[in-house]
DNA sequence: GGCAGGTTGTTAGACCTTTTATTACCTGGT
DNA sequence: ACCAGGTAATAAAAGGTCTAACAACCTGCC
């Protein structure tokens, strides 16, 4: 017979005592600190690294790829051939980042590197037809995961979770935030 | 003078252009896709790693540290001692990245691995004085930067988010979703 | 034309994370 | 007492990310 204490049905037992300890902790030791704004943070990165975490295991790995390589393809597909700067800029990863990617996928054939035409330095990256099927193949698989870990909203609540998340976004400019170039 | 097309004022052009495009892209493609879901998802993955992005490049790479170390650092001045096993559940990583983490961060002196007396196989990491004092002079920048962030939101609204973020990890157990042994 | 300064993709070095395998240790049934 | 099976931490290999430095290339100004 389970006392209060050993709160056998909490749903997330380690990140609720963690969260609920770093906010006593820190308010203790800063009684001016933030506990909300911490909390928010704390959250957001959980949630996060969690949900990738689920879709990198459960689909890109067993699927021959990674959380990166999907995102890659997936850039490719929906905004067509990229030049690898202009990959960075929608990915928001680094050029040094892309390069890389670029090379693994180059390797397992799914995509290829053109020299541009209008300027010497430059390439451009094109999915080939493999790599145009695997990414309409993977897709449907993450979106179909994407759909399950919805259900945990509704209709509504998904809106303006998505609006919220913007809010933040749009936020970047006003405090200066430091963004990869 | 500029167009309506060149949207100079736009906040985050590259980032809408993709969401844009994407949706456009895969409902072509996937007439049964959920574009809302993909839109979420899309979404918090780009909040959680631009704001993690700005937290690590600005406040703990010049502080000769990393966001992980950060994280473990704060994991261990909130929650006290733990062993990897215990300090890798609150943070949701792997039983090996803590021991590559808390191996590095012994190196600088920041903690110390103390053997279990209970169980041979078993360690007990532990702030040293100056991981302790390390940690609260880097947490009162990251919560001052928390705060500037959180100026995105309504206090309302912060509650908010977190509840909807909160939502979608009770989720987890529903979808069996997969996380980290 | 020529050259200074900026841009492009790449590489090197440092760190992080995961999965898989290994070693040391504990525990419970015989 | 013993031994099979499980658990704790670690190591190895593969991949990803960043910054900084690089060579190749472009551009604009003289």
């Amino acid at each position: 017979m389970p006392t209060p204490d050993d709160a056998p049905n909490a749903v997330n037992p380690d990140y609720w005592q963690f969260a609920n300890a770093a906010a006593s902790r820190i308010s203790q030791e800063f009684p001016e600190c933030d506990v909300t704004a911490n909390r928010l943070f704390v959250t957001l990165f959980r949630a996060s690294s969690s949900v990738i975490y689920d879709f990198e295991s459960s689909i890109h790995r067993p699927a021959g790829g990674t959380w990166a390589s999907y995102r890659m393809l997936f850039a490719l597909w929906v905004a067509g051939p990229l030049t690898p700067h202009r990959a960075a800029e929608l990915m928001g990863m680094s050029r040094a980042a892309v390069s890389n990617l670029a090379g693994n996928l180059e390797s397992k054939g799914l995509l290829v590197k053109q020299a541009s035409e209008a300027d010497g330095r430059s390439l451009i990256l094109h999915l080939t037809d493999t790599g145009q099927t695997k990414i309409q193949e993977v897709f449907a698989r993450q979106n179909s995961r994407e759909n399950d870990w919805s259900q945990a909203l509704t209709e509504q609540e998904r809106e303006l979770l998505i609006s919220l998340l913007d809010k933040i976004m749009d936020h970047r400019t006003a405090i200066g935030a430091k963004t990869r170039k």
